[in-house]
DNA sequence: CAACATTTGTAGTGATCACTGCGAAACCAT
DNA sequence: ATGGTTTCGCAGTGATCACTACAAATGTTG
């Protein structure tokens, strides 16, 4: 099979353009122009755009994945367990851009914009199933704490976001001390 | 002064195409149709792309607050009773398009795009200075404890509109619980 | 009414968007 | 080499974007 470029070269530069300047800056032709080559090749191996921004959602969902397993290793008993141990490892400013991706794409879902509406949930399904298999207790049980450790989760990285990290520490801390 | 069109005629517009159609589809083209105008008196009235964003980003953060004024009345003693006490109120149907918007404009401004990566971080604060108002104790009590309540709220509130309101209240009720 | 400022219509700017038609390479198996 | 498929350059489509020049209409004020 001949290839001057590849189809992983590509998606490489897609998730470059999404952490340098967002998912919605992430076009054929930015992608194209980063990498110095024509939109016609961005657009045969992504026939359309909901192909490209599809396969980056998912691209990232793997990056945060990776970026949470080192943490989520060890089994816990609730939500508040949970929150305690991950803290320390999600509030660190390398793993900002991820999530800063993450609640882009959240937003666009809110805002009801294909495909993120249909992706975005699925996402956050994922990551809740996953959470729930490191808790213990009965099913129902696990997947009620993940949900719950999630939400907290997300509210306290949304802050960071917004707010930085001394306010999203300090609520942090109020929130285990509760 | 004479005028057939009215600057607040256009920002009506322009919040209704926000609700309908999100933040990202609010430009001066889209207004104009729905309004049934020329696209010229929306940029005569308002001559800057960010102009537009900001006043309409403002007038969210109105409907916001009106939104949770009602709910926000008596005192508080710490985080968790602020929950309590509103999430009943947060957690309707008809609230869900406002925080809608609010966590669009969130995840732009965790992108970086501008005017929203300077403005939502303001209107965070203004959001937890209010609420920290409600709050009994010393200033520095209330104000981490409103900051803890916030992150919370809006952790719940974003999963209500990613995975829906039982997923939502479920989570709310683990919380509470613990 | 005359002088003036505010408001609005018509038209157009150059940029970017997702996406396409078409033909020429480049590659492959036979 | 020959034929067939995959890859890709070039050019262009119509749409939308933020924004502007210019002048006519519409007010307001003296």
């Amino acid at each position: 099979m001949g290839h001057k470029h590849s189809k992983a070269e590509i998606l490489a530069g897609a998730l470059a353009t999404a952490f340098d300047d967002g998912l919605s800056q992430v076009t054929f032709g930015r992608i194209a122009k980063r990498l110095g080559i024509s939109d016609r090749i961005v657009v045969y191996y992504f026939p359309t755009k909901d192909d490209l921004i599809g396969e980056v959602l998912y691209a990232i969902g793997a990056e945060l994945q990776a970026t949470l397993a080192p943490t989520f290793s060890k089994p816990v008993a609730n939500h508040h367990e949970l929150l305690r141990t991950t803290w320390p490892i999600l509030a660190r400013p390398e793993a900002d851009p991820v999530f800063a991706l993450f609640f882009e794409a959240g937003g666009l879902a809110a805002a009801g914009r294909e495909p993120f509406r249909t992706l975005v949930p699925q996402l956050v399904d994922a990551w809740i199933e996953w959470t729930a298999e490191l808790m213990r207790g009965t099913p129902a049980h696990q997947r009620a704490e993940a949900e719950a450790g999630i939400a907290v989760l997300d509210g306290l990285l949304l802050l960071r976001q917004l707010s930085g990290s001394e306010v999203a520490d300090r609520a942090a801390r109020r929130i285990w001390a509760g």
